[in-house]
DNA sequence: CTGCCCCGGTCTTGTATAAGACACAAGACC
DNA sequence: GGTCTTGTGTCTTATACAAGACCGGGGCAG
């Protein structure tokens, strides 16, 4: 990522409303001022902004709507689900899943969450355990694990079923959006999971808007019901 | 996928041009005219060319050389193995396998290659057996349909060990440039296959510059050595 | 004279700006 | 409930200059 005065002004323009987007200048949902004026705001022309917005835009960082205004994303659960969540049924078909927390802890972070994260010795990590409902039946299990320093104070009711999506909470709670994730599979045979069936073990580490590192999620996908879907181009 | 008149002028000069690189007017490796003389031809402004070139250049159909021209990209064991191969070693390192052809036949689709390959009853498929090796350990088996009425005379040497990717292949020797795949995963114990560990088990659908299926292919992915890996964004 | 390098010219794509016509949405007004 | 006006992003064109690449000629060293 080059940040020289050599790069295109389009492209530091593309930086710096990044940054400006990422530092709350403007939350997600609201809308961000007219092409006109970004323009003059950054001294540059409406043509060299508007390949910056089209670059975000194709980032999903920003909604343009013709005739309203150009919108900071929010993030959604269809968004996060469809994105981000990979399962589908046998057929091809959508899946929403629930999703059950079982177990919120604050510790000290293992050597592989530290590395994930990019975090200092002795940093502690907020981690979560649930489970992940499709039509009813317990079909994923997840260990998450959150910097503490960047979700201070994090809390979720234990127990519940919940149908939202974490990503939106990270959002609307800690004012972190999940822009990218990284996934490992492999399939491994787990005897405590799922009565010993072979299980699709997914390692995610999710970055945000400036592309740190802000979440590590370990998942034990059971495949009998479902696909792990996607598109490669 | 609209081609009406009332779309963009931009986006109807990028099918334009997409239909035409298909259609082999320029090949894999060629230039295109310049872009003064497209835009001419094609009776739009340059700018407006531009746009559609840019376009295309997303999506790697086309590469852009300042000072030289714009050509048409040619696939590489490069690109292909790099962006369509998912695997890699534990540590995140990158790996060249070679494969070895075991079988080739061609016979009547079966059900599930018809569905994918949109193929007419009775179709015929050329089906391919095969090993990939990685560090010389076969760590994936492969089984490959293509349609015969695309790969007419379709041959490759048998039990040869081959570390140039099919798609080059495919690309060269029969025209078809695979730009977008679809693929489905799920984690299987096959007694039959690597000692009976669990597999996975990787079912794959390659699209052509008109996003005409042209392959499916099915993997058994051995994963104690190698992980499936993927950004999503 | 031969071989080499450098320099300038020219062709290519890349960057940046500006302007006008257009399409869409919301609110004001009648 | 229409209709007008205004504010917004969208499309298309045109122009200018920058930067990369190639080529050929001139000049210089040997």
């Amino acid at each position: 990522m080059k940040l020289l005065a050599r790069a295109p002004l389009y492209e530091r323009a593309e930086q710096e409303l990044r940054a400006r987007i990422a530092a709350g200048e403007w939350k997600p949902g609201e809308a961000l001022p007219t092409e006109a004026a970004l323009a003059t705001q950054l001294g540059i022309s409406q043509g060299t902004l508007r390949r910056a917005l089209g670059a975000l835009e194709a980032q999903r960082l920003i909604e343009r709507r013709q005739g309203i205004g150009t919108y900071v994303t929010e993030a959604t659960s269809e968004r996060a689900l469809f994105h981000f969540f990979r399962a589908e049924a046998l057929d091809g078909g959508r899946i929403t899943p629930t999703s059950r927390l079982h177990q919120l802890e604050t510790k000290p972070a293992r050597p592989d969450e530290a590395r994930a994260l990019r975090l200092a010795r002795r940093a502690r990590v907020h981690r979560l355990y649930r489970q992940r409902f499709v039509a009813g039946v317990a079909a994923i299990a997840e260990e998450i694990a959150l910097p503490e320093a960047l979700f201070p104070g994090f809390s979720l009711p234990l127990g519940v079923e919940l149908s939202d999506e974490l990503y939106v909470h990270y959002q609307r709670h800690h004012g972190i959006t999940v822009m990218r994730v990284e996934e490992k599979l492999a399939a491994i045979a787990d005897p405590g999971l799922f009565g010993g069936a072979p299980v699709l073990h997914i390692t995610r580490i999710a970055f945000d808007v400036m592309d740190r590192p802000v979440e590590q999620r370990l998942s034990w996908m059971e495949t009998s019901d479902l696909r792990y879907a996607i598109d490669l181009r």
